[in-house]
DNA sequence: AATGGCGTTATGCATGGACATAATGATCCT
DNA sequence: AGGATCATTATGTCCATGCATAACGCCATT
């Protein structure tokens, strides 16, 4: 494995030293000019590879007082949020969707809160299922802000979903996600194809652009899903 | 809002003319010498700017063929993994933890196959609760490769918890995780005080150094458990 | 019309120098 | 002794420049 590129080099030598605590946790390691001086690099190359491995939570670094390695280190795991559709046909299944309800109305109180919106806001309230290969993997139940997405009213979503439509045309700068899990109830395992009281994994997130509230939605997925990702 | 560094101004005007659709999904947008230029600043400051938000899935970057905004943003939601007992800490609650068991055995089946190890692997298997407040947060259950951590036998797991021990003793360099959700069966309700077929969080999480595996280890959220990331 | 080669170009990375900033630790003054 | 001051130092960031590399697109050849 031939490290084409210097930072890697360095990067990875670090690692190797932490990991057979070389450097345990805790040490003050060298200053980048030290290592650079040992690599035989230019100290922004060092920069480089300590900075990536101090986002990781790998080190801990602090101007004067050095770089040490982490004492308990608070790892950094990547999840990558796709487009469902994609997700599906990644697996080498066919994807459809099917629009359940359609309402224009106005937020119930929940919804309110969490978006910080009052009672008058103009919103959309969508329920839609995902299906893989005909059989439904995820049930939605979506609130979309109309002031964030006028257009969201024009959009056919038989022909595309609404998931798929926001992330395409309104680039959000942020938002948030929780994770849980909860048992099905009636209507959603009928929906799902599943029975009442089987263990859901349920996706719910938020997205925001700058201070104004785009969608929030509350995904749960069919018995079997699993999240993966890697750290 | 004053930004004091210019590469974090260019990112910030980048992301602005994205999410204001000056530069809508699928743009070609002008090369980092052109940035550089409109900024005033140096090629490698736009570079650090334009790499970070790559990183982060909005922009599609490809020598010669430029820089895009991406069509369907993969966004990377970054999710911090903690030591239990801080996170039960950091919520102001009274950790504790208890040891269930303490086997050291070979691994069964699908623990084998799951760390490529055969039958003669020398592990530890751990069932361990999490306590916050004296209420069980956390059910584990564990395998550890003592070929890993031999050290592992002599801990007092009564002390501390493996999870700590090995966080702080075997920065480790890879790993995985799968988020799921599973109906509690009867011995792990009453482990965690929830009645039978109760939807549980399950987080299962494999750590490797290079290539030869850890820990292996299957955590049972408690009912109400939300894991919490931002995008 | 398809293919193969080649120049052009944008990004990726490195260098070496510089200044900014923050925190440490020693020194000085009260 | 205690507190304020300041030089030191490691990281954070920047710049200007250069070479490396990948890939688009043109062009000549087949």
């Amino acid at each position: 494995m031939p490290e084409a590129h210097p930072w890697q080099t360095v990067r990875h030598e670090v690692i190797r030293r932490i990991s057979e605590r070389i450097w345990p946790p805790g040490t003050l390691i060298p200053s980048e000019h030290e290592l650079a001086r040992e690599f035989g690099c230019a100290r922004a190359t060092v920069n480089r590879a300590l900075r990536e491995l101090a986002e990781g939570g790998l080190l801990d670094r602090r101007r004067k007082a050095g770089t040490r390695v982490a004492v308990a280190p608070v790892r950094k795991a990547k999840l990558d949020i796709n487009v469902i559709r994609f997700d599906v046909e990644r697996r080498g299944a066919s994807y459809r969707h099917s629009l359940i309800e359609r309402r224009r109305t106005s937020p119930t109180e929940p919804i309110r809160s969490r978006l910080k919106l009052d009672r008058t806001a103009d919103m959309l309230y969508l329920r839609a299922l995902h299906l893989a290969d005909e059989h439904p993997c995820i049930y939605e139940e979506r609130w979309v802000h109309l002031a964030a997405a006028p257009e969201m009213l024009e959009v056919d979503l038989d022909t595309i979903s609404a998931n798929e439509w926001l992330v395409r045309n309104l680039p959000f700068s942020s938002g948030d996600i929780a994770l849980s899990a909860a048992n099905a109830n009636a209507r959603e395992a009928a929906l799902l194809e599943t029975s009442q009281g089987q263990a859901l994994f349920v996706v719910e997130r938020t997205t925001w652009q700058d201070e104004c509230p785009i969608t929030s939605v509350r995904m749960l997925h069919a018995p079997g899903f699993r999240m993966r990702m890697t750290l």
